[in-house]
DNA sequence: TGCAAAGGCTATGTATACAATATACTGTAT
DNA sequence: ATACAGTATATTGTATACATAGCCTTTGCA
C-alpha cells in the first residue's frame, strides 16, 4: 500500500472528508489495485490519524461498493468481472436516456453552457497536454460532462444514482485501460448528444446516448478480457 | 423520540448492525416522523450501547438519504416533496422497466416461482389480516414483489439500485398514507405483470410495469398535496 | 432598555484503551 | 511427516475520555 500522501492532512475540513477523498482517489486512481487487502490501523499509521475517521472512510467507501468484504471478512478494494461491466452498463445506458431525455425537454441556455464547457474542457485538454494527464483526471473530465446532462435533467435523484455509477465506471476503466487510453477521443460522439439536446431532439438524443455507450462498453469489455487471457 | 425498543439488543450480531435496524425500521414504520432530529448522545442512552455504533449506523441512513443534514448541520429524518416524489418515481419506472425487460429474457420455473409467492403472500395477507398488518408489514409485502422480478433480471446492480429507491418509495408513502391503506389492493395489476413476464412478453409487460407505477405515483402525489392543504 | 461579552451547555469530532475474535505460528506427540 | 493443541499476534468491535465548535443564556455595561 502506497498512499503517497505523507502528510498534507489539515484541521480544516473534517479528518473523515480528508481520509475519506485521499482512499477514494487512491482507488480511483489505481494507486490501490484491485483486491488490495484494506487495513484500518495501517491506513491509520500511514495517515497520522486514529482509526475512527478511517473507519468512517471506510464505511462509506463500503456502501459505495468501491471496497468490499471478502469471505474471510477482511475489507478489499472491488475487482469487476465482464458481467460487472455489462450490468453496470446497463444500468448506466437506462438511467442515461432518461437523463438525456429529460435535459432534452428542459433545454435552457444555462444547462446548455454547462454541457458545452464539459465538452471544450475536454478538447482543450486532449490538445494541450496530450499525455500530461493521468487516466484518472481524463476520466474525470469524460464524467463532466455526462454529469452535466443530468443535471440539466432537473432530476437531482437521477444524478445521485448516476454518480454512484460513475464512480463504478471509473473504477472499471482504470482497472482496464493499462496505458494508451484514448478516452477523450470521443469528441464527436459527445458533440453529436450535445446537439441533439441543444434541439431538443431527443429521438437524435437517446440514439447518440445509446450507441455512445455501447461502443464504450465494447471497449471495456474487450479489455477485461484481453487481460484474463494475459493471465492464463 | 419514542424507539420503542428497551433493550432487545444481543451481542450476536454488530452493534452497529442491530441499531442500524433499529432506527431503519423506526423510520420507515413512521414511529420516528420527517423531520425529527436524531441526536446521538439520545439514541446511544435509549439504546444502551456507546456512541460508537449509533454514529455508525445514522452514516449509513445518511447514505441511504433516510437522513439528511440540515442547514444547522443537525441530522433530521427526511421529509420529501411532490418533486421528490415526481423525481422517484420517474427513477424507479426507467429502473422496473429494465427489471421487467430482462425478466421477460430470463424467465425460468424458479425465477417465476418466487414472483409468484410474492403475490401469493401478498393476498394471503390481505384476504386473512384485514387490519392486522402495519403500514410497514404491508409495505414490505409489496415491496417483495417488485425486488423478486429484480432478482430475475439477473442484474445485481440494478437489484441494488432498485432497493434503494424502495425505501425511500417505503417512507414517501409511510408519510402520506395515514390508516385507509390499500396498499396491496392492487392484486390484478401485480397479477398482469405476472402472467406477462411468464409469457416473455415484455411489451405487456412494460406497459403493465408502466401503469402500475403511474397509478400508484398519482396516488402518492394527490395525498401529499392533501396533507399539504391541510397544513395551510 | 438594548447590546455585547462571557460563561456554560450541547452535540459532534477525534483519540485511545480495552475486549473479543480470528489468524498464524510453533512445538509436541503420534 | 502430519495433525493437533496451545500460544502469540493481528484485526476489528465497542466504550470512553477528551477536544472543539456552535448555541443559548445570563449578566454587565452603556
Amino acid at each position: 500500500m502506497l498512499l503517497s500522501s505523507p502528510r498534507p492532512i489539515q484541521r480544516s475540513r473534517s479528518l473523515r472528508e480528508q481520509t475519506y477523498q485521499v482512499l477514494r482517489s487512491a482507488i480511483l486512481s489505481g494507486e490501490l489495485l484491485a483486491g488490495s487487502r484494506l487495513i484500518e490501523t495501517q491506513i491509520a499509521e500511514k495517515l497520522q490519524v486514529s482509526r475512527t475517521p478511517i473507519r468512517e472512510a471506510l464505511q462509506q467507501l463500503q456502501q459505495e461498493q468501491l471496497v468490499v468484504i471478502d469471505a474471510n471478512g477482511s475489507l478489499r478494494v472491488v475487482s469487476f468481472s465482464t458481467d460487472d461491466a455489462r450490468h453496470l452498463y446497463r444500468c448506466r445506458l437506462v438511467l442515461e436516456r432518461e437523463s438525456v431525455l429529460e435535459a432534452c425537454k428542459n433545454v435552457n441556455q444555462e444547462c446548455l453552457a454547462k454541457i458545452e464547457t464539459a465538452i471544450l474542457q475536454a478538447e482543450r485538454a486532449n490538445d494541450q497536454q496530450p499525455n500530461q494527464l493521468t487516466s484518472y483526471q481524463l476520466l474525470h473530465i469524460d464524467y463532466q460532462f455526462h454529469r452535466a446532462i443530468a443535471d440539466c435533467s432537473g432530476n437531482p435523484w437521477l444524478a445521485m444514482l448516476l454518480d454512484q455509477l460513475f464512480d463504478k465506471m471509473a473504477l472499471l476503466r482504470m482497472q482496464t485501460i493499462q496505458q494508451n487510453l484514448k478516452v477523450l477521443e470521443i469528441r464527436s460522439e459527445h458533440r453529436q448528444i450535445y446537439n441533439a439536446i441543444a434541439q431538443g431532439n431527443y429521438e437524435d438524443a437517446l440514439s447518440a446516448i445509446g450507441s455512445h455507450l455501447l461502443s464504450s462498453q465494447a471497449r471495456v469489455i474487450y479489455e477485461i478480457e484481453q487481460l484474463q487471457n494475459a493471465q492464463d
